[in-house]
DNA sequence: AATGAGTTTCCTGTTT
DNA sequence: AAAACAGGAAACTCAT
């Protein structure tokens, strides 16, 4: 499926211009685990098997992990591997990266570029004509256009320019509330921000810490433990901030009854296998509806939005080794409730969320083998994304 | 209406 | 023995 490759190169070289100025290396072999705190994800390819993980996955023990050493903590700041040369120089992976940063900074649909005709060096980029680069990028070829030509026109602006885009790149981020900046709409965070300009979880910006949530946030801890609150939120006037705390975490996962297997609830089911134990029967009581995330809000956009803003989920997840593509889940709870919150699902809990993300290990690493062996690795290639499927 | 994608949920077996 | 983890299977929503 040749879209997934692209989309798993804008990620990827997404990843690549926020986080990293060294060339991507290969990654040694693939381990995945997900589980409780302080378990590490790793997806890598290079040794990837079209059986899945078994055989290559598996998980690090606590005593593997201590030996680690402590990763670096990556912060957007770090230039893009393009911005120390002159476009006339780039290599082709800082092509792509310069392209991908485009196609984020722009909003741009990548699932309309061709990919395959980026595989070019940073001078036959430039000799691309305003027409060839509209027939490659669509609209986005103006925007390309425009701005090599800025960059191979002044050659003394060069490091303004880079001070510009990070400047650019700070404003965008901090002035998220009126513009989604660097989150798309598909982030976790977008609406949160937007959402009547408050700090919607106390996971970020300086409120949260752990243990440590805001005193005029929605107030749920990472355990989910304290402060029930009554804020059963409806799809239809609800924020996706509100969080159901008569869930799971206080209200005991077998301590009610559950509908009857195959019992409709006002005509349509709950998304998922039904539970065993009727907490359905309390969502009647309580009004609830049925619980679905609008299209477009996927995992893996979750896991990767949290992961490129490191300033702002710190306490949830990290980087272990951005070059191996590990990263680690600080908070695995809050992380779960921090997407059964995006999903408007109260009885998300790591469990699930770490089985929904094997899956899409499983299928990117079934299905996509052949892409990652035919592109050139680097961690946002062996990211997720690629599991879905695009038009 | 049928189908596929992407989960969500429950469950069981294995590993730590 | 208990907790953590892996993965099968069923069921769901949404988009096409």
């Amino acid at each position: 499926m040749a879209a997934t490759c692209e989309i798993s190169n804008v990620f990827s070289n997404y990843f690549n211009a926020m986080y990293s100025s060294e060339d991507p290396t290969l990654a040694p072999a693939p381990l995945t685990t997900f589980g409780t705190e302080d378990f590490v994800l790793t997806l890598n390819n290079q040794h990837m098997s079209p059986e899945g993980p078994v055989g290559c996955v598996g998980p690090q023990t606590r005593s593997q992990r201590d030996r680690t050493e402590p990763p670096a903590v990556l912060h957007l700041a770090e230039k893009a591997s393009w911005t120390g040369e002159r476009p006339q120089f780039w290599s082709k992976t800082q092509v792509l990266d310069w392209i991908s940063y485009q196609v984020e900074k722009n909003k741009y649909d990548a699932s309309s570029i061709d990919f395959s005709r980026c595989d070019m060096d940073g001078a036959t980029l430039c000799n691309c004509a305003l027409e060839e680069l509209r027939l490659v990028f669509g609209p986005l070829g103006d925007q390309l256009h425009a701005q090599l030509r800025d960059l191979t026109s002044s050659s003394s602006d060069e490091l303004s320019w880079i001070i510009e885009l990070l400047e650019k790149d700070g404003m965008t981020f901090q002035e998220g509330l009126g513009d989604s900046g660097p989150f798309d709409q598909g982030s976790p965070f977008a609406q949160e921000l937007l959402d009547d300009g408050r700090q919607a979880s106390p996971y970020y910006g300086s409120s949260y810490g752990p243990g440590a949530p805001s005193p005029g946030s929605s107030d749920f801890s990472t355990s989910g433990t304290d402060t029930p609150q009554s804020s059963h939120s409806s799809d239809s006037g609800g924020s996706d901030v509100d969080l159901d705390l008569t869930d799971s975490k206080v209200f005991p996962r077998d301590g009610f009854p559950d509908y009857k297997k195959g019992e409709p609830k006002h005509g349509k089911r709950k998304r998922g296998r039904p539970r065993k134990l009727s907490k359905e029967y309390w969502d009647c009581l309580e009004g609830k509806k049925s619980k679905h995330a609008p299209r477009g809000t996927h995992l893996w956009e979750f896991i990767r939005d949290i992961l490129i803003h490191p300033e702002l989920n710190e306490g949830l997840m990290k980087w272990e080794n951005r070059h191996e593509g590990v990263f680690k889940f600080l908070r695995s709870e809050a992380v779960a409730q921090l997407w059964g919150q995006k999903k408007k699902n109260s009885n998300m809990t790591y469990e699930k969320l770490s089985r929904a993300m094997r899956l899409i290990l499983r299928h990117l690493m079934r299905e996509r083998i052949e892409i990652y062996s035919s592109a050139p690795l680097t961690l946002g290639h062996s990211f997720f994304p690629c599991a879905t499927k695009v038009n």
